[in-house]
DNA sequence: CTAAAAAGATGAAATATTCCACCCTTTTGT
DNA sequence: ACAAAAGGGTGGAATATTTCATCTTTTTAG
């Protein structure tokens, strides 16, 4: 594991989205204390920021970059849950009661990530329905884009979950139809359940046709409806 | 869709879990606010609790049953998401903002469940963080089941899925490794993921193997040890 | 009660998907 | 700079899964 490089200033803070939402609920001394027990930490690519199976302390908020949830099942199979960029809020679930992580998170681009002791946010949780429920709402939109994918996964075809997947990197994640993919070809078969040959079956295939255009990492989509047919009836 | 059975007294909703645990967070006042606003219904198997699409006004409080989440994709392809029994709390994911919900909830036993208003719980979430942070928890439980099933839809082939349905019967719903499974062959199809007459093959090898007996809607797991195996290599 | 529809069941052909063997290129560690 | 490891890429054999055709039994609706 490589280094992190711990900044000791608050620059991020005051632009940080979470510090800026909480502002709206909470009063001075409560975002004091919010800002006095935050901590910034920023990761490379590969590295881990929540471990399966650790007990976490702490919620991050992933103020830029991009990461993966992955589960790892003990033998060689890994799985990859989801792909977000900032701003997000990771660790929801474990944001009131502490156990031990289900999956991963770790960095698959250059992250900024601050820290909040989940034993002080608890404290400001209980004083404040409102920001509660706030706070809430942002931790269960991730639960929508869970399920569609799961739905993606279990009523379709290897092409049309791959369809899927560089549909929602290109809407979600990169918000562009050209981008410089921060996934393996192994990372994108783990993603749609499925043998890394077959995404590069698939790829080579739409590339032949003219639906993407795609060479390493680099990856643009040229035919878009096509792709949402092919999601259509995958 | 059948005539609903509408019970005229609180004798359940006293004996009901979530008034309960309600009554340990809040005051007189606003437990009697609750049970003003309960409404108590019978459904019997088939019948549509909360439809895919529809925005609800309400969160249903499973006090006896067994019920079905389902997607439906608009053209013949329908996926079950989960099985729960009673006592669970549905619609958690509705229970703070009010939008349109993303499967249907439905009956495949007789359910006893009663019936609150969104807008009378929030103002009483509004009253007081605790019990908020309480129904949050209680909403999230069913988030790890829900990534449980993912994982095993993701990286199991389809003899290891249907072993992990069969064991999370047994598990969770019926609680004995004897039972009279709700579910069509089709609807554990739905489940797995795969097709209906996959399952059936796979029931039958298992019971010619002497893994499980199954006849009809009857069915009892005898090796519960080779399908936790079947499980684990799947 | 009876006909129709849905569910249970099975085998074989067609198709989708993985696994394996191989090669080349890029990245990583020393 | 160099060797090793990881990633990208391809084709064919082996395997898993679905689709289809057919039949029997059970449930449902009139």
């Amino acid at each position: 594991m490589k280094e992190r490089v711990i900044q000791k200033d608050l620059t991020w803070c005051q632009q940080c989205l979470f510090i800026k939402q909480s502002a709206l609920f909470l009063n001075e001394k409560q975002i004091s204390t919010l800002e006095k027990n935050i901590y910034q930490l920023q990761f490379r690519p590969g590295e881990t920021i929540f471990k399966q199976g650790d007990t976490t302390t702490h919620i991050a908020l992933l103020n830029k970059g991009i990461v993966k949830f992955n589960f790892d099942d003990g033998h060689n199979r890994n799985l990859i849950l989801s792909i977000v960029s900032a701003p997000k809020i990771l660790g929801g679930a474990n944001m009131f009661y502490r156990k031990r992580n289900l999956f991963s998170i770790s960095a698959i681009d250059y992250c900024d990530i601050c820290l909040i002791d989940q034993a002080i946010l608890r404290d400001l949780l209980l004083e404040n329905a409102k920001y509660t429920l706030m706070l809430f709402e942002k931790a269960m939109e991730m639960f929508d884009t869970a399920i569609l994918n799961y739905i993606s996964l279990a009523n379709k075809n290897v092409k049309g979950r791959v369809a899927d997947i560089l549909i929602y990197l290109s809407d979600n994640v990169y918000k562009s139809q050209s981008f410089r993919v921060h996934l393996t070809r192994k990372e994108i078969a783990e993603f749609a359940g499925c043998s890394k040959e077959n995404v590069m079956h698939t790829l080579a295939q739409w590339t032949r046709e003219n639906i993407i255009h795609c060479e390493g990492k680099r990856l643009e989509i040229l035919d878009m409806e096509r792709l949402l047919k092919i999601s259509r009836i995958g």
